[in-house]
DNA sequence: GACAAGTTCAAACGATCGTTTGAGGATACG
DNA sequence: CGTATCCTCAAACGATCGTTTGAACTTGTC
């Protein structure tokens, strides 16, 4: 087998870091292929057309994503000791972490383009597939906020979303000092972004 | 003259229109000049190329939002009473008026894309041409704040402004109670960015 | 080795892209 | 009226786009 996985997967990793690079309309399938080193065809081949491929590239990112978003809140939610913290942490580390495991951090570009694209067909791809990720955050950072009305929580959740996002885009290009380590810098970041979003979401 | 304006005016609201929805890639100069009602060979003839078309729709925006941000930010810098408040309204409250005007609302999505595009010629165009603005108001800002580290501040600054920018962005688009005025609308859509903003600024 | 299914390949398809051209219309000044 | 300047127009340029095609190659099964 070539170099680096399958011709699928080499095609999802070469697409992502390209979507994230130049966007999904500036990256060419011609640029792709050759950055994955496969045939120009094998794209139309393995996923059917290029908006196929990047229906894949979210998908598989953010079923994992997902899935340890809802694990980790479901560890805190509902408890009585649990604080606003301990939720916004269960949206961010996993992100935070898959942006260490992999190329990852690539994603999180992608995604913070969508966010700022306003694009109907994808937004309403997002929200059918993992809308429901968002409304058991929402419901438990309702819970843990009674005083906001509801219009003003989902506000100020759009801005956190929108903002924690866009931060997290960034991450792993930011240089860090060397003496500090991945792990430690992850952390670091991890709490820098949760101290802000508590502080907005709570804001009086 | 055509209706709304010049051929130049009209070649520029189409596009800044059609950035907004469609990006820059996505958005074809034959969409475009078809939408403004004019001829094909127009753009090249009074912009150059489409490069420089999309150079000129930053500035013709830009130049205004940032000559009254610095101007609003004059009027309270620097002075012993000044709030963290005060500052964020100077950098706040002109790119919502510039949504009210005209049609604004539109430039503030194609500068939202913008922020999350990555994309380092349209960066440095905008750190050479309106760096100096962000740096007053990052002096302002660590002037307010001196309990925070420099690294500490930057960060911050970065996830607020980039998130003011996706939140604005949206404004406009956000279907508002019919009893409620515009000009009382986008009063209390300020009020609310400047409490987020304040409160994850200064979070301990 | 023979056959079948799965995959890769070079080449070409029509469509659309940004840009250029040269002729022609509009306008102002002598 | 003549002419110079600014602008618009239809048409075409070469390049590149996503997609399709049919032959060649690989792999597994009998």
């Amino acid at each position: 087998m070539n170099p680096a996985g399958s011709t699928k997967e080499r095609i999802l990793n070469a697409a992502e870091a390209l979507f994230a690079q130049r966007g999904f309309d500036g990256a060419s399938l011609r640029q792709l292929t050759s950055a994955a080193g496969v045939n120009l065809a094998a794209v139309n081949y393995h996923f059917g057309s290029k908006d196929k491929l990047v229906e894949q590239v979210f998908r598989r990112r953010l079923d994992a994503l997902n899935t340890e978003r809802l694990a980790a809140l479901a560890k805190v939610s509902g408890a009585p000791g649990t604080r606003l913290e301990d939720v916004l942490a269960a949206f961010i580390r996993p992100a935070l972490e898959l942006s260490h495991d992999n190329g990852g951090s690539l994603f999180m570009r992608v995604l913070a383009r969508a966010f700022a694209e306003h694009d109907d067909t994808l937004r309403t791809f997002l929200s059918e597939n993992y809308g429901h990720v968002m409304r058991q955050f929402t419901a438990e950072f309702a819970r843990l906020l009674p005083g906001l009305s509801k219009e003003e929580l989902y506000w100020r959740i759009d801005l956190v979303t929108g903002a924690l996002t866009l931060a997290m885009s960034g991450f792993g290009m930011i240089r860090r000092r060397d003496n500090v380590s991945e792990r430690a810098h992850r952390e670091q970041t991890t709490q820098h972004l949760i101290r802000f979003a508590a502080a907005g979401l709570s804001a009086s």
